[in-house]
DNA sequence: CATCGATATGTCTATGCCGATACAACGGTC
DNA sequence: GACCGTTGTATCGGCATAGACATATCGATG
């Protein structure tokens, strides 16, 4: 039951996609269409007409050129390194958000300012970006949007832009590559996990039962519509 | 060019995507997979063989009930409720990175240390996460990763797990429903944008031309290969 | 027991996508 | 001028998907 999602860029009327950027990427590393497409395992004219396609939108993504003592050959624009640029970094991005944990907590809207509520969970209180105009509601966030905090020298509420903030006890501590996975109890159902590089781990001093604060931004916390057993309206 | 994306959670050999939710959603609404079906304006059969695959592999979706005065109707089970949840909070998270500013920075590798890098910017030194082993690469983050600081009490190094530090001018104040949008000189080519609420910039009483320490975590900063000009291996 | 509206199931067909194939044009090298 | 490997262009056929349609079944109601 994992998630996943196909990353595309909208570019005028069509759609460039994760197929495309391979293809981009394949003429680069061959430095001719032909090639591009036989090693993608398709077929030469599809691909062809797929970047026509493409540059009617774009611009010029590819140079041709067609005889010479090697046939010719095709190579990227700037234009297209920017585009497979842009592209690369929203799949990075998404990636990172498909691939982080998140923490959940089921909680009910107590006020709203436009966009931004404020949701009472068993944690605590936080601030949310709201999606929905439904009261019962989960507030969710990445584990990589949490900043740790010695408790003694923790910002004051008015000295930093993270409204939402937890204290607890170091559950646990797990070493990865370069960094590190802290969990921490916040009186939530499951507790809050932390990922921090291994530099702030040793410069923090965590270890298993360490009292920590933890921060992070109500714009980056989204509040989502709860599940609901009854019916209360579709969307 | 603006980026989106297709979410799905895959369920054993099944892949539930944004479509399935559709017809899931319309089976609450309407009390009948007919109605459904209908509204949608796919045909009930194929719609019907699809929700029986997808429970070949997540179990119970909906509790049928054929005859009586009103001919039956369909409801979600609670398993299908958690289903769409899951599937939910993956496209709000998504939606949120595929609509969330980001900062690029264009820079150099300078260390390593497993997925962690040192990466050297025109704004300062930054550490992020790598997903390539290029060394000219771009590091981005998202804008509501950033939180802002008083300069006079920014936390220091070893006290906070945001490893990422600048110090800046603030460009302008956007005011939006319910948060504002702040950007921040940092040295770099663009202004570093950042999402905070409307309480936050309240309480930091910040307008234009303050000055204001922004911080934000390693571990949501992706490091990507830079649009390289030359040629240097593909992938 | 006929009616009605829903579930349940199978088949036909239109459509779109894409690989496969064929062929022309190009321009260096031999 | 023949050769070669490429870029261009057009067409055919296979395959998967999904709508359209036909038909059977179910069960409360009148």
């Amino acid at each position: 039951m994992d998630a996943g999602f196909e990353a595309h860029v909208r570019v005028g009327e069509e759609t460039f996609d994760g197929r495309d950027a391979a293809l981009l990427r394949a003429v680069a590393a061959h430095g001719s269409l032909n090639a591009a497409a036989s090693t993608l395992g398709r077929s030469y004219s599809r691909a062809h007409g797929r970047i026509g396609d493409l540059e009617a939108q774009a611009g010029p993504l590819v140079e041709r050129e067609r005889g010479g003592s090697e046939g010719g050959g095709s190579r990227l624009t700037e234009n297209a390194r920017e585009l497979l640029a842009q592209f690369e970094r929203l799949q990075a991005a998404l990636e990172g958000t498909a691939t982080t944990e998140r923490l959940v907590l089921d909680g009910t809207v107590r006020e709203r300012d436009g966009d931004l509520v404020t949701v009472e969970t068993a944690a605590g209180t936080v601030g949310a970006l709201a999606l929905t105009t439904a009261d019962d509601v989960q507030a969710s966030f990445r584990s990589d949007a949490v900043t740790l905090h010695a408790p003694e020298s923790a910002p004051g509420e008015s000295e930093t832009s993270a409204r939402n903030r937890f204290e607890g006890d170091v559950l646990s501590v797990e070493r990865g590559d370069g960094t590190a996975l802290v969990r921490v109890d916040v009186g939530a159902g499951d507790p809050l996990a932390v990922r921090v590089t291994a530099t702030s781990l040793r410069e923090l001093a965590l270890s298993a039962e360490d009292r920590v604060v933890a921060s992070f931004k109500a714009t980056a916390t989204r509040a989502t519509a709860a599940p609901d057993a009854g019916e209360s309206g579709e969307r």
